[in-house]
RNA sequence: GCCCCGGUGGUGGAAUUGGUAGACACGCAGGACUUAAAAUCCUGUGUCUUCGCGGACGUACGGGUUCAAGUCCCGUCUGGGGUACCA
């Protein structure tokens, strides 16, 4: 009987599907697992092979899980509202729904095929209203809390306006509460508080929500007609598109993820996560400890305040550099500098993203004609304006130190402005002397201190005289949060009197409504805009017209996997207090700074409210490599249709062809298909070596004009999804960006069909059996024993560690030595396919009815592996234990274990090491090589 | 520039805590079966040297620690990813 793979898999998928084989139950006796995949966004272009990389390495797991005596939590859903379904919907008018479902269908359809045990009754899509009603839900939690300092955590927003009403605020006294207090919003008592009007206490508030409505400097595409991220901007243009971007300020809707920096910094401590992961976020979050430093403008009684993490060098500043947008500039500005200034200001102000990234190391900036003093020394500095710095971080000004910090030492070397050294250990002819050690030289009382101790000290003395405090900064900004675009979560707020107020529950969701036209407006209201004048919140007031950025929806999926079906509350509280974290999360790092930064800010702040019981949503992440393509080229003479084997190209003068991939085979070209593959190449003429055509190749990133794209379709219909399951897993490490090529593939397909053959072949039976299954019930051997017990033991060992490709060259070794044994009893083979099944499922399940079983193998518990079997009969001892001293003897490999031990202890090198000590244990590893315990 | 991760045969890659480097697979070469092909099976395959037994070298390069280094330490080269004037 031949390995007819497409019946079985076929069967087996109906089977699954049929008796909901992989449906997670919510609690029970069974510690619980949950194995989640980043769920994909549902492209027109369908699944790659890239796609089930992650895929499959979870579905091990989830698998192997059950078997181990999990409830095994393993759903899939999509995130499905996007932009490029939206751009299609311009381009032709279909309705971004309508894209979006087909889409779904095709990736349904492709995931099915591939024998994934998705529990798909939890399936979540996040353009159903039935789920961004409580993305909106969520959106007014957040809307309605603030973040109280002294508690560390959110709190509704009740809390605070009882504050504001018995003792009112002062933001110069009351650093317990956050906002945006350097905006100096004035002071007020409780009495006062209780006098405003709805608007004024609105605007107040709104600088204390955890999601506001603030201006900001926002990424503005002209041409998509909206705000993008910065993850959306690669290289100064728009990543789809390639649009130019503007920096504008805007009314936006934002998240406060700011207020959670420090708590997104320390959790990552305790997570299972890549260390360049972790690394990553902590850039990301860009935490830097100084302090702020104020200087008195020379005779005036404003001052400049500046951000520094060296106040040690505070002795040789010798100028101060306001970014352009500083609110000081225009007054700062003497008559004389007031027309460079303007014309530097305006340019700087227009420079695109695009042109900063250009002229990077073109160093610009101008005199305002003022002068600050200096604080220790009194002597007057003079102030500039300079776009190296940012006017959103810190203070939007520092304290120029050219001899200690390579930018201000490149401004001031083009500006001839004096270099001061006060750290003693550079050149400061050639450079500037960064280092934070060396000892302080030019600073008064700080002189002859380690640069450590100058900072401390300096610090003290600025806190001392008031002239600042010590202070962390992040680099970490408020994520904008509305998009004028159509197909996103409308955002449930309206505006009554020109003040937001948010949809009560009930009125959730807010259904994103139907619009002529998916452009913004001509007067530049996003396309929500657009919609019938009845889409008013009660017929009467206006509702918000940006919808939420993609991330809205993949903040809190993993919560609404737990209970997907709920209309009345996001996720039961009994159930997420169940599944609580995410045990396995697998998904590209591309998203380490964006998505895993969001659903770890959404997880702590429901924690907060009291809503879930967990700070973090994934405790162990992998992020899978990306697959490339691999293109095949083929050269042809220049001036001729004479095509030349890639080896012999040398001798020609040729210019290279992207060829289609599925006309080769190996590198070697299907020369008859590759002249029936275009009309051009009917007559071709090749220039062979050994008698093949052999083809170039490089690896790019797949692309339908690169003729390189493979989807898993190709593979699963010429193989097999078991045969593509296993070569993707068999590639290479998980974890490793790898180019795909299938020139492996046959070895993995091999394997199973060996494996096949061993519960077929006539073995010991004899010939002429005919059809049907051969396995005998004969006591296995010793060395069978031995062959399945390591492997039991090796395969469990990789699994554990995610090492997935040593694991199938675990089954191939496994099966050569059982098939060269002849071995065909049950013994043997039964346990072996339940090791196999989180692999290669369907070949698994058909084997294991074909043994007389009528349950599923899923269901069946993991085999154990037993130590015993796995003992050397020639070396009585361990074959690898612990050992703190090790070391290698030449003895006679004839010896047996006991004259080993002898000579071991009786050799004049082990006296010496041991120094008289008695060993507790001696391993022999090999017969060379001798472990002690001692 | 800074941060992170890598560099092992012709190829993808093994080597889990420092302990027989190159498992397993591809490719290649030779052979068996076959009219032939496919499929399948067997043998060989790091480099140099030797008829052979064997010997020497070998994990990017140069040093070091150790009885023992692909693995640990220092320096250099190199590939990939992240980030970008963050004071």
């Amino acid at each position: 009987m031949e390995y007819n793979f497409k019946e079985i898999e076929s069967n087996w998928q109906t089977y699954w599907a049929k008796h909901k084989t992989f449906a997670a139950k919510d609690g029970g006796d069974k510690p619980k697992y949950y194995v989640l995949d980043m769920f994909p966004y549902p492209s027109g272009a369908g699944l790659h092979v890239g796609h089930p990389l992650g895929y499959i390495a979870s579905d091990i797991v989830s698998r192997y899980k059950r078997h181990k005596g999990f409830n095994v939590l393993h759903p899939m859903g999509y995130d499905s509202f996007g932009l490029p379904a939206e751009q299609y919907a311009i381009q032709t008018g279909q309705h971004p729904k309508i894209t979006t479902e087909n889409n779904i269908a095709v990736y349904r359809k492709q995931l099915d095929k591939i024998g994934f045990s998705f529990d798909w009754d939890r399936e979540v899509r996040t353009s159903n209203p039935e789920y961004y009603k409580w993305t909106q839900w969520i959106f007014i939690q957040i809307f309605n809390s603030w973040y109280n300092k002294s508690t560390n955590k959110a709190e509704p927003i009740e809390t605070l306006i009882k504050v504001f009403e018995t003792k009112g605020f002062n933001c110069k006294l009351d650093d317990t509460l956050t906002g945006d207090i350097e905006k100096d919003l004035e002071p007020f008592t409780g009495e006062e508080w209780k006098a405003f009007d709805e608007k004024k206490k609105s605007d107040i508030l709104m600088n204390f929500r955890l999601a506001y409505l603030g201006e900001s400097v926002v990424n503005w595409c002209p041409a998509l007609g909206t705000v993008l991220a910065n993850d959306e901007i690669k290289d100064g243009v728009s990543e789809r598109g390639g649009h130019p971007v503007e920096r504008k300020l805007m009314k936006q809707w934002s998240m406060r993820i700011t207020a959670y920096a420090q708590r997104l910094l320390d959790g990552l401590d305790a997570l299972d996560w890549t260390d360049s992961l972790k690394e990553a976020q902590r850039n990301w979050i860009g935490k830097s400890e100084g302090t702020s430093l104020k200087f008195t403008i020379h005779s005036s009684d404003k001052t400049i305040e500046v951000f520094t993490t060296r106040p040690d060098t505070v002795f040789g500043v010798s100028f101060v550099t306001l970014a352009p947008e500083h609110e000081l500039v225009e007054s700062l500005t003497t008559a004389d500098n007031k027309a460079t200034v303007e014309a530097y200001v305006t340019q700087a102000k227009n420079r695109s993203e695009r042109e900063r990234q250009a002229d990077i190391n073109k160093i610009t900036g101008v005199f305002t004609g003022s002068y600050v003093d200096h604080p220790f020394t009194g002597k007057q500095v003079p102030i500039w304006i300079g776009d190296y710095v940012l006017a959103g971080y810190g203070t939007g000004a520092v304290m120029a130190v050219p001899a200690h910090d390579s930018r201000d030492y490149s401004f001031a070397k083009h500006f001839g402005l004096p270099i001061l050294e006060v750290v003693k250990g550079g050149d400061l002819e050639k450079e500037s002397y960064d280092a934070k050690e060396g000892t302080l030289v030019n600073s008064d009382f700080l002189n002859g201190l380690e640069v450590k101790n100058a900072v401390k000290l300096a610090i003290q003395e600025i806190e001392i005289h008031n002239l600042g405090k010590g202070k962390v900064n992040f680099r970490l900004r408020d994520a904008v949060f509305g998009r004028q675009r159509y197909w996103g979560e409308p955002i449930p707020i309206y505006y009554k009197n020109d003040i937001p107020y948010a949809l009560a529950e009930n009125e959730l969701p807010l259904v994103l409504p139907e619009v002529d036209k998916y452009l913004p407006t001509e007067d530049g209201e996003p396309p929500l805009a657009r919609a019938s004048s009845s889409w008013k919140y009660k017929g009467e007031f206006d509702y918000e017209h940006s919808t939420m950025p993609g991330w809205a929806g993949s903040s809190w999926y993993f919560l609404r996997y737990m209970d997907a079906h709920n209309g009345s509350v996001f996720a039961d509280k009994k159930l997420t207090d169940y599944w609580q974290q995410v045990d396995l999360y697998i998904g590209g790092s591309e998203h380490a700074t964006g998505h895993l930064l969001y659903v770890r800010f959404w997880t702590k702040f429901l924690k907060d409210l009291g809503y879930i019981d967990i700070e973090e949503p994934a405790k162990k992440l992998i992020n899978q490599g990306m697959i490339q393509g691999r293109s095949n080229f083929v050269y042809r003479v220049n001036g001729t249709n004479k095509f030349v084997s890639t080896g012999l190209k040398k001798d020609y003068e040729t210019s290279a062809l992207n060829v289609d991939i599925n006309i080769v085979n190996n590198d070697v070209l299907d020369v008859e298909a590759f002249k029936k593959w275009r009309e051009d190449f009917k007559n071709a003429e090749f220039i062979l070596e050994d008698g093949k055509y052999v083809c170039g190749f490089e690896v790019e990133k797949m692309s339908k004009s690169k003729f390189n794209v493979q989807t898993p379709d190709d593979i699963a219909e010429k193989f097999g999804s078991d045969t593509l399951r296993l070569y993707e897993m068999f590639l290479g490490p998980l974890e490793q960006s790898k180019p795909w090529n299938t020139n492996g593939i046959t070895g993995v397909h091999g394997f199973l069909k060996k494996l096949w053959r061993l519960f077929y072949s006539p073995l010991p039976g004899g010939e002429g059996q005919g059809e049907g299954i051969n396995v005998v019930d004969a006591e296995p051997t010793k060395s069978e024993l031995k062959t399945l017990h390591k492997t039991i033991k090796k395969i469990t060992e990789d699994i554990e560690r995610f090492s997935f490709n040593t694991s199938i060259s675990n089954f191939m070794i496994c099966v050569n030595e059982l098939t060269d044994a002849k071995c065909n009893k049950r013994a043997i083979l039964e346990p072996l396919l339940i090791c196999l099944s989180p692999y290669a499922p369907h070949i698994a399940e058909e084997l294991w009815k074909q043994l007389g079983h009528t349950e599923s193998i899923s269901t069946v518990a993991f085999p154990d592996f037993n130590e015993a079997h796995l003992v050397d009969d020639s070396i009585n001892y361990p074959v690898s234990v612990n050992g703190k001293l090790k070391f290698t003897l030449e003895l006679p490999a004839t010896l047996t274990a006991q004259e080993v031990e002898t000579e071991v202890m009786n050799n004049e090198q082990t006296k010496k090491l041991l120094e008289g000590k008695q060993p507790k244990k001696v391993i022999v590893v090999h017969k060379k090589i001798v472990n002690m315990v001692v």
